[in-house]
DNA sequence: AAGAGTTATGTAATCGCTTACTCATTCACC
DNA sequence: GGTGAATGAGTAAGCGATTACATAACTCTT
């Protein structure tokens, strides 16, 4: 029972084990024990099955590997938004401790919609990922605890749902968050705004907190007017700041939850012409390489984004290797970078402004 | 010969074609015709199949059909820089049409590190993609003719190498970079700089012709001083911005190549404190959502990054399915935005500026 | 030097799926 | 109604790798 030649799309024979074996005169089994770095294989035919490899330039086919295996050597990385350069730097830490390893990394991006979420999950188990590190949606799916149960390492970055019994990284966001309402406080600020993420996700909830937290301590009032949620991306930060800019009594300064609410926020402010920070103070969340550039430098909480990704990758490998470890839960620091959009301490700028 | 139970990494049992064909009391084979929607399998059995792959929430092992076809439903993606919103753009474009498709999106970044972008191309390889968009290093691999020459569908984005001949997309680089030079002539520009990336790529040569066939169009010498070539990094635009800032007789204006570059560029300019336009005229390549937050608001030439990718993507999945067709190159326009980074017509700077 | 123990290699089954081929129907037409 | 063609469903052979088990080839030890 022969298959009809398919030649049109495949690529001209690749080499099998079974040609490499026959090359260097011994079995497929010694093959795949020379390869897989594996147990005994003496001198005389060890080489010999190398010089074989080389010669024919020899790969592996994944797919005959995996079948045999029942699980891949690739790790499924799954992002909200592939435009948010946050996200992109988790996925270059990622990158650096997976390209020392022989995993390779498959990435897919969800465009913030739960509905390419579950499909992107879908193609990630049906292409057999050994592992999964995500930051899941507003809305994630059940899929996510389903996969989980079924045993699939996993580790969540960054956005976190609580009630996961899961391996984290995230980032002591209620922390950046108090220090850098503190900082607007501390800058005589009274009317603070906010424009965070949507609640359900940790991310959001803890930056509410620690702005929260920071007014209570300063005993200013928390003017509902003044708390705006959105999701996370440009646009919506845009309608945000523009929302707030409305108001009767619109805020002096605001703390926007992620460095695309920033840039939507900045692009309103421009739009309305306004000055910054005179007429309206800014500080973000989210260091961007840009940052320095922008109109003006931006004063911002950096994450160690990079950090993020490389943490996540090391707990995931381990957990590949050894799915009984217990659960680990790791947060890195954050760090206020002041720039000039909030104004300084003594300015000018800072007596003038109208209370 | 069983083999061990190997549980501990393993998903719980999914489910097979031969559990399915059980349930539905067919043949494998009948269950797997009806799920590639081949040819006819009459209505009794074929509603019986479909509620047996409900029912078990049955999907196929990606590892075994691909092992049997020899060829997947992957298409690689692999891009220099994954932090340049540029291919991120491109990323999203081909997302958008691949989700409508039943392949998915295997993407890969090599940091514009040549060693690192022949390790992915050998991953996908091994992943055995049935298609490959990518964007070639500075040193491209010759691996990629070899996976040519091996049938692979392929399609280059962005950067070309002008020698092969596989299916490009790619945008009018030189026209861009014409208008871009144009604008700072018709500003009163005569000490023009470029800040490019390495000639080996068509994207760069083309924007230098451009460059150069303006200035010679408006009869301006060519000063061998004003043209840095480097990498498309940040990091090095920063430094060719400083090299040409540190010149005897600095330039007025400056064309920065791409995105990055423009943003290296800025950061040099506004670490020396240089009041742009008025000291320093700037125009940039590439769009970002955040160009107009930028200090100053960025002129720029946009290129249909999006349009890129789907077109890309378009190109590839008729390429996939019918390889033989001819050889096909399209190419996108580019649009200058005008915004302030190089002051206007008639602007008061202008006039004021030193000859 | 012979048996026991150890280690190196080969044999062949198997992972889950697709599909060429075979056989059993059904259908159309005279 | 009988024959040939067309169509539906089943059988089973692989795809290329890994690996349990069998076997052959060594070490030792006494």
């Amino acid at each position: 029972m022969r298959d009809a030649d398919n030649s049109a799309n495949a690529r001209s024979a690749a080499p099998t084990v079974k040609e490499v074996a026959q090359r260097a005169g011994v079995s497929t089994a010694t093959v795949s024990r020379v390869l897989s770095g594996s147990a005994g294989v003496r001198e005389p035919l060890r080489s010999r099955v190398l010089e074989a490899v080389r010669s024919l330039a020899y790969r592996p086919n994944r797919a005959a590997r995996d079948l045999r295996v029942r699980s891949s050597r690739a790790v499924g990385v799954l992002i909200p938004d592939i435009e948010n350069p946050f996200f992109t730097s988790v996925v270059c830490g990622i990158e650096d401790v997976l390209r020392k390893t022989d995993y390779s990394l498959l990435l897919a991006n969800y465009n913030e919609d739960p509905d390419q979420e579950v499909r992107r999950l879908e193609v990630f188990r049906a292409e057999g990922v050994c592992g999964l590190i995500f930051a899941a949606s507003r809305a994630p799916s059940p899929l996510y605890v389903e996969l989980g149960k079924a045993g699939l390492a996993m580790v969540a970055v960054s956005r976190l749902l609580s009630r996961w019994r899961i391996d984290q990284v995230t980032v002591a966001n209620r922390d950046g968050a108090y220090a850098a309402t503190s900082h607007l406080i501390r800058l005589r600020h009274q009317r603070i705004a906010i424009i965070n993420g949507p609640l359900v996700l940790t991310t959001a909830r803890d930056r509410q907190s620690g702005y929260e937290d920071a007014l209570r301590e300063a005993a200013l009032p928390a003017d509902e007017n003044l708390i705006v949620h959105c999701d996370f991306r440009q646009a919506a930060g845009y309608s945000a700041m523009l929302q707030l800019l409305d108001l009767a009594c619109p805020p002096t300064a605001v703390f926007a939850g992620s460095n695309l609410l920033t840039l939507g926020a900045l692009q309103a402010i421009h739009e309305r012409h306004l000055d910054i920070p005179g007429q309206m103070a800014i500080v973000g969340f989210d260091e961007m390489p840009w940052a320095i550039s922008l109109r003006p430098p931006l004063t911002t909480v950096a994450q160690p984004a990079f950090e993020v990704g490389r943490t996540a990758a090391e707990l995931l490998l381990a957990r590949v290797r050894e799915p009984a470890l217990p659960r680990r839960q790791v947060v890195l620091e954050t760090r206020l970078i002041v720039r000039s959009s909030c104004g300084f301490e003594s300015s000018k700028e800072m007596s003038a402004r109208p209370l």
